[in-house]
DNA sequence: TTGTATGCGTTATCAT
DNA sequence: ATGATAACGCATACAA
């Protein structure tokens, strides 16, 4: 490994001083076309490339961003992450990847560790920090974008991004009220879970502003992978045989139902019609395909990175975004 | 924000030079017990934490490690990328995470970046770059684990890992033979893909050696997903109507190719067997569960920041390691 | 248009 | 055992 050149040396090989090479290289205004042109191409030459963290500590802005997740390897993660990387990369911005292993202790941690390097900016996903802990985590950095979580207060530093829960619940229900579906349920998540609560309320608004609501057709605090939700659909079924319709928290919870409900004897969307959240990949692979409410990850991501740099250089105000979901309609409705 | 306290914070308090102050914190010998405990009580009241990045401007050891992956949203890379953060973590090093889109020009321009930020060492997976640009890129860094790729030379500086494709679509194989399969099949992944071609390998070399190889059973240059799956798999029933048993390259292939043969009318896996690669999440979700080669990912990247550390730390030597994978019996073999 | 001095926060080196 | 000084690579402020 050869050792990198530095600004010293390319100075040096134009004869001129590192001030002069540096404003060539940064295009700053001060010095003739003529002679950037000639530094630019001994630095070219050279091989040259600034030290980004040399730059860091002369500017005390770092151009490194930390990124927070509960769990790489869920796939909904996995997207926002790509959407947070490629807007990084497209604005020259690097990303310190934390995963915290749905851990308190290791988030906390984590936290402490990307202060301690400094960055310009921190998204955080999910976090399952107390809300006074967050609080006093945020204000230790320059900027922060909480993604899926949010707050009390508003703070000067802070933008947060999440779902539009409620509003995708209500478009689900609504849309088997509308398909005369009489007997509709809820396949509820993790009672922690704020989506659960926030979707919960969407499902419950829309049905009891219908006069169709039973409280037999709800069945909350689900494990929330299939294992989960073929249980659940089994038991609430029990509580109402009648059971013609059921949005799931997600996606899992949905195809683990599904699953059960066939086994049953059910026949979907004609006896049963289901609807789930996430439109993971499974969504379409099995059969019949899954109606689902979509969101697109990616750019859930992309807009935090966005967001996060509107807010490193106080271009824009701190915000609270709902990101909206779609109805994907498929076969299971 | 309230300004982080530095190392002449705690040393004007403490009354000392910095230099005192570092040995304190570092944990260094050179003073009395009784100074570095008055120190550290200072430091821990001012909420002192090192700045990473000034220590290495110093040290010129920066604590990154780069880590490229070509699609965090793929599960795979996922479990990869934790094993790697947690291993990580545990070592005091922070992650910066590239994620390339597949994409050549991408990954190119994702080395330079990593490259222009000093990281003690990099971890690349599955690169698509041809060898000659890639053994030029090794050079520039201080040490290289290459994770599903290998090289024709030995480097000093890196270490390969890399899935034993080959013994594992031998396992595969005969265990198709043992249990009396006699028209078993190939559903290949994409040409390009070095792991396609080693798994083929020892496809080949098992049925070869059995006498029972028929060129019409192989069916190379799929797209890996379950589409590519389904339609390989009615192809291949084309050339040969027989077929009773079909090892495929990915588990994503092997599921829309239980979907296609269902379709048509085999029972599974009564009249043709099924073994996939990879154990993704969905093996286990749909019926009949999927026979397939597992292996440990997470472990994987863990060894490969392992590996990593070792390298930068010259405490041993490179080398090519080779991770076995491991035959889960399910319900489709 | 160009250069000099200085500082960012830390550690290494050499004194004392 | 402790401290002064220089150095890491770069950029800012100010001079020339």
């Amino acid at each position: 490994m050869k050792k990198r050149s530095t600004l010293a040396d390319v100075a040096k090989i134009a004869n001129v001083s590192m001030m002069t090479a540096s404003r060539a290289i940064n295009g700053k205004p001060g010095l003739s076309e003529d002679l950037r042109q000639r530094i630019l191409e001994i630095a070219a030459n050279l091989g040259y490339r600034p030290n980004i963290i040399a730059r860091g500590l002369a500017t005390s802005k770092t151009c490194f961003i930390g990124l927070v997740v509960p769990d790489i390897t869920n796939p909904f993660f996995g997207q926002i992450v790509r959407g947070v990387e490629n807007a990084a990369f497209e604005n020259g911005y690097n990303l310190f990847l934390v995963d915290t292993n749905e851990d308190l202790v290791r988030e906390t941690s984590a936290l402490d560790s990307l202060w301690q390097n400094d960055i310009d900016g921190l998204i955080l996903c999910s976090s399952r920090l107390p809300e006074a802990d967050l609080i006093s985590q945020i204000n230790r950095f320059p900027a922060v974008v909480l993604v899926n979580r949010e707050l009390q207060e508003n703070l000067p530093n802070l933008t947060t991004i999440n779902l539009n829960d409620f509003e995708g619940a209500q478009i689900a229900t609504r849309y088997f009220l509308q398909h005369n579906r009489k007997h509709v349920g809820y396949l509820g998540g993790p009672l922690n879970s704020v989506s659960n609560h926030r979707r919960l309320s969407g499902f419950l608004n829309v049905l009891k502003a219908s006069g169709n609501y039973d409280i037999n057709n709800i069945l909350d605090d689900n494990v929330p992978d299939t294992n989960g939700g073929w249980l659940a659909a089994l038991n609430l079924l029990i509580k109402n045989p009648n059971l013609d319709a059921v949005f799931a928290f997600n996606d899992l919870m949905a195809v683990g139902a599904m699953q059960a409900l066939q086994e049953v004897g059910k026949r979907i969307p004609e006896d049963i019609a289901i609807i789930g959240v996430d439109d993971i990949p499974l969504a379409t692979i099995i059969h019949p395909q899954l109606s689902t409410l979509h969101v697109d990850l990616q750019n859930i991501g992309r807009v935090a990175l966005l967001s996060l740099l509107n807010l490193v250089s106080d271009s824009a105000a701190p915000t609270n975004l709902k990101i909206d979901l779609k109805l994907f309609l498929r076969d299971s409705s």
